[in-house]
RNA sequence: GCCUCAGUAGCUCAGCCCGGUAGAGCAUCUGAUUUGUAAUCAGACGGUCGGGGGUUCGACUCCCUCCUGGGGCUCCA
């Protein structure tokens, strides 16, 4: 038998020995090898290899072995729960992006409970268990699993009445499972329990309780410790700790959960970005107007969004005239705006934009910071177009998006093409046929512009799939930043219609909402936890603090200061009597672009020396030297702070 | 909303297991010091230990309940 090891390099094996044996006698005893690919598809190191075939072993590194790790990892924690707690019934357990899971019905479990599992996970690995792959036939698989309900469901649902499947044993221990795993217990060192929550079977708010265990899993020391740092880092990049060492914004429980204080160092930010965007938007043809935070119910209702997304809203306030709501979001009140007069074809794209707030009923337990609010402030905007304006309005707005990115030094973001979900229409507008053709005009302008993106089924809004713009967060969790949503049902629900070339009413008015800088909200926090509250210039609510060595340096530090205030710079002084020292480790705190040290030598020379917040100086800067050093460096937006060379 | 962990001074935290009604550092204020790049000294102020209820002679400590925050589920910007 003739196997194939690397393209076009062959050896010859008798049938019947296994791919691990193969792979062993290539590679040798260590290889760190955790499956292999015989033909391309996933194998355990225990298939028995009858003919000719090739095989390409899978590095418990590599992105599909971390996945078999990380997957026997999520049974070896079945195995260690059903040991310790007998009336576990295991559901389903599979791999995630930096670990696993496993849902149990069973009681929720505390943190030391999940410290007991993990030590018993940690003796079933040293007990070096081989892991076998078992075939059954359907009969004995229900037969083996008939006391967990579940696991009989999946199979109803997965593998049907008729075929047989796949077992994998360790020790006692069972579990229906297609595979692959890795070989023995042993090969799954760097793993640790995380957390535990609890999640629905299925999802499914009606259906049972399960108890979730989540835990990280690597290859390597090397990984499990990198992870754990990364978890660190994220940690100190917190925007709410930042948020409150910078005094960026606060939430008091008197005024209520998610509803978040813009304090003057945060306001700053806000409303710096608003102003970048506000210039932005002009430049792209942009109007503003300003629309009230109410509206009747009947408005919602037009909308679709009291049908569809009911439960997004605070609830109906009565009044004497009907029945209002607070708006969750813009579009109804700008259609309302594009209606309030005859519209021509000359007018379109009409591109109405509104900084404002919205307020989403978010469920309690969901809210975090500045990250997940119920009152969400937003630079929105919504484009008045025809089908065939749609493509160049998505490139303008992919554009614009690409253009903020960097100006704000974003880099980690991917395009996602967010599409509806045929088996699931009571979430949507149901019209199957502009789904499509919506979907597969978005599809074309994005393959047009040769942005990468990935499809997602089931994330479009209620009224037309979008484009979303996705971003990791520092602690390796992915959100969306900014949206771009095509909406084919406003026309008809609004009766939006233009007078086109011909002279007669057309109704074929699409609507693009687009929010490219998220809500200032999360947009904030994302700032605040990429630069770690080290802002660029533009943007730091402290772009100079001045620090005075003695009071013999008071008076100049005033006039320095009264300087710099007067060319627009946004500067603090500190004059109080403490040392140096302490006022550099203070001042630290809040993060100022600089730090400006006036002692003797500066009063002499009419100078200022910078100390930057990596702790290089330079020293004896002449005043006006600085001030329009800094100036140039606010106005151009840099990221990087120049005016110290980097050291 | 559900699960889980937590809530002690403005901030960071100790005390709680094993009940005898509170401690530290930083911040703040006052005074001294006048300082050249991440901790100058001294003093003062500051807490109904998240709220309510229970057990107890006695509760920060044990029990119940509610509130708030972190993590997760669900949803989403």
């Amino acid at each position: 038998m003739k196997v194939e090891f690397e393209d076009n390099q062959f050896r010859e094996y008798e049938a019947g020995i296994t791919a691990g044996d193969v792979v062993r006698d290539i590679h040798g005893r260590k290889s760190g090898f955790v499956a292999v690919f015989i033909d391309g598809i996933e194998k355990d190191m225990s298939t028995i290899l009858e003919s000719d075939c090739k095989i390409d072993p899978i590095d418990g590194e590599s992105d599909a072995g971390l996945f078999i790790l990380r997957h026997s990892c999520a049974h070896l924690l079945a195995q260690a729960v059903t040991q310790l707690y007998p009336d576990a019934k295991p559901t389903i357990g599979p791999p995630i992006e930096h670990g696993f899971y496993y849902d149990f019905f069973m009681q929720p479990v505390g943190d030391e409970e999940l410290k007991k599992i993990e030590n018993k996970m940690k003796e079933i690995m040293k007990e070096n268990l081989p892991i076998i792959r078992e075939e059954h036939s359907n009969i004995s698989l229900r037969k083996m699993f008939g006391e967990n309900k579940f696991k009989i469901e999946i199979m109803d649902d997965k593998i049907g009445q008729e075929v047989g499947s796949t077992a994998y044993r360790q020790g006692e221990f069972v579990d229906l499972c297609i595979g692959p795993h890795v070989e023995f217990t042993s090969q799954l060192r760097w793993f640790k329990l995380t957390s535990s929550s609890q999640a629905y079977w299925r999802a499914d708010s009606k259906r049972e309780s399960l108890t979730r265990i989540y835990g990280m899993c690597y290859a390597t020391k090397e990984g499990l410790r990198n992870r754990e740092k990364q978890i660190q880092e994220a940690a100190k990049r917190d925007h709410k700790k930042i948020g409150r060492e910078m005094e960026l914004y606060m939430i008091d429980e008197m005024i209520g959960k998610g509803l978040p204080v813009w304090l003057p160092n945060g306001e700053i930010l806000k409303s710096s970005i608003e102003e970048f965007a506000l210039k932005t938007e002009e430049e792209y043809g942009y109007q503003r107007v300003t629309t009230p935070v109410l509206g009747k119910k009947q408005l919602f209702e037009a909308s679709g969004h009291l049908p569809h997304y009911a439960e997004g809203m605070y609830p109906p306030m009565e009044m004497d005239d009907g029945t209002y709501y607070l708006k969750a979001m813009n579009c109804p009140m700008h259609h309302l705006v594009y209606r309030n007069k005859k519209r021509s074809y000359r007018d379109l794209p009409l591109r109405i934009a509104e900084y404002g707030t919205v307020y989403r009923n978010e469920m309690s337990g969901t809210l975090a910071g500045l990250l997940r609010v119920r009152m969400l402030s937003m630079n929105d905007a919504h484009i008045y177009c025809t089908l065939d304006q749609v493509a160049q309005e998505f490139e303008s707005n992919i554009k614009m998006v690409q253009d903020y990115y960097a100006a704000f030094g974003f880099e980690n973001y991917y395009f996602r093409l967010s599409l509806w979900d045929p088996e699931n229409t009571e979430k949507y507008i149901d019209q199957p046929e502009n789904w499509e053709k919506t979907q597969n005009h978005l599809r074309k302008i994005l393959d047009s512009l040769e942005v990468p993106y990935i499809e997602s089924i089931g994330e479009a809004a209620f009224y037309g799939p979008k484009v979303d713009i996705q971003f990791t967060t520092a602690i390796g969790r992915e959100e969306s930043m900014s949206t771009i949503q095509l909406d084919f049902a406003a026309k008809e629900r609004f009766g939006l219609t233009y007078t086109d070339e011909t002279g007669s009413d057309n109704g074929e008015v699409f609507v693009i909402h687009r929010a490219p800088l998220s809500t200032h909200e999360r947009f904030v926090a994302f700032l605040t936890e990429h630069w770690s509250g080290n802002f660029p210039t533009w943007l730091s609510p402290i772009q100079v603090q001045i620090i005075t060595i003695s009071e013999k340096h008071k008076e100049y530090g005033k006039i320095v200061s009264e300087e710099l205030q007067k060319s627009g710079i946004r500067v603090k002084i500190d004059d109080s009597d403490n040392t140096i020292g302490k006022k550099i480790r203070i001042h630290r705190k809040m993060r100022p672009a600089y730090m400006a040290i006036i002692g003797d030598d500066e009063v002499k020379n009419n100078t200022i020396s910078i100390r930057t917040r990596k702790g290089a100086q330079k020293n004896d800067i002449p005043l006006d030297e600085f001030i329009q050093a800094i100036g140039r460096e606010i106005s151009n937006r840099d990221t990087i702070l120049g005016i110290v060379p980097v050291e």
